[in-house]
DNA sequence: CTAAAAATTGACCACATGGTCAAAACCGTA
DNA sequence: TACGGTTTTGACCATGTGGTCAATTTTTAG
């Protein structure tokens, strides 16, 4: 699971420790520009602005802009990764049923969301505007396609459990996804919403909507 | 219903026939241009390219690119608009229940997305990326807002009659709007996809979403 | 204290951006 | 044909972009 990107922690290919602490600044700043200007407002000059250096020294520390916002988008979900990981250990023994890990799944990331808004914005940002020279998306696509595969898995699961009625586990899985990101632009719109009631209402939402009703709780068509 | 413009059809300027001729052809350029190169990577000039003109009568026929954007996304509105109350005339007679509104709010929704998957997709783009000179979103907002407004009316109305279970239409109405413009990146994704089949998919979802278990059909809390 | 290494600046580059404008081409019509 | 309005071009402008680099300051180690 969880698995866009192999790489372990700190990625940050700095040696010294003044190197790898202006590296992790930019990468704060960075996402404070993203949050706050958008993915197009967020020029190399604004973000060396913001952290109080020279743009140079950007330059300096990360290969180019391509590499800035990679590595940002490569640190942000490995924590996110992290996060969930560790919720998904503590709370969901073995062979649990289907439903449960959708529960904590949701949780997990919109948890995560909550108490890291800003960072998770930025990379909604990123993923969703960053483009190659050819105007390909750079993240996008196979992003999207990981994750979704990742929610399939449980939601087969769960239908051949008999626990969820029978719908097109690919559907539901971009309509989870979707709320999820969605809950990002609430959140950033107004950072004094209830996030643990919205949580609870999604969960419930989407126990609802996967959930087999009783006399459908039959084996296959 | 539908109201963030009180514009009616189109509002297109021009005097004479060639000018509104190639004010149209203007934004349908546009349309594709932000379709597959993106927000950012639509600019005056290579629109020009595009439509094979010289970026100076794109000024001609537009004040600014914020004009131009502005009118894009009204024209497309405008028309999704009336695609949709099309169907809602044709479908619904007054006083139907409310799971059959949402039922043709989604179709409607969805149907108009199918038909014209790159305008709504520029749409979408522009929604939710261009900003004024301070880096506030022009339209994403209010434009959110306004549609969750309507959605939560219907989810309300469900409510009062017992039709729906207790949910937070706020929440509710969210994801609706995020499945639907999820639809919009699916579909532009995956062209050849079978938007009929996504549609049901997503009525059936919802339907279970918002419907009241029976045990639950009672009065209030 | 000194010399090498790391970190940082600011000037500079080529290029793209949105926008302007005088001149030219086009057009209907008197 | 000549006029007047509309349409269209292409050169131009100020500004901003990502990126480079020699020169300089700061840090580290011997």
């Amino acid at each position: 699971m969880w698995s866009i990107f192999s790489t372990s922690g700190q990625d940050d290919g700095e040696a010294t420790v003044t190197g790898a602490a202006r590296w992790t600044q930019i990468l704060r700043h960075t996402v404070d520009v993203v949050a706050d200007r958008g993915y197009a407002g967020a020029s190399l000059n604004r973000i060396a602005d913001h952290v109080g250096i020279s743009k140079g020294l950007i330059s300096y520390h990360f290969a180019g802009k391509d590499e800035l916002l990679e590595a940002l988008v490569r640190d942000v979900f490995t924590r996110g990764a992290e996060f969930v990981m560790r919720r998904w250990g503590a709370h969901v023994p073995p062979d649990v049923p289907a439903s449960e890990a959708l529960r904590v799944y949701l949780e997990g990331n919109l948890g995560f969301i909550a108490a890291n808004p800003r960072d998770v914005g930025a990379v909604v940002e990123i993923v969703r505007n960053h483009r190659d020279a050819e105007g390909r998306l750079v993240f996008g696509t196979a992003w999207d396609e990981e994750l979704h595969k990742e929610l399939a898995r449980i939601f087969i699961a769960g239908q051949e459990a008999g626990e969820f009625r029978r719908f097109d586990p690919r559907v539901m899985a971009i309509a989870v996804r979707r709320v999820i990101d969605g809950f990002t632009f609430q959140i950033t719109a107004h950072p004094d919403m209830d996030a643990d009631a919205f949580t609870a209402e999604v969960v419930t939402l989407f126990d609802h909507a996967t959930r087999a009703t009783p006399m459908e709780t039959t084996t296959d068509a």
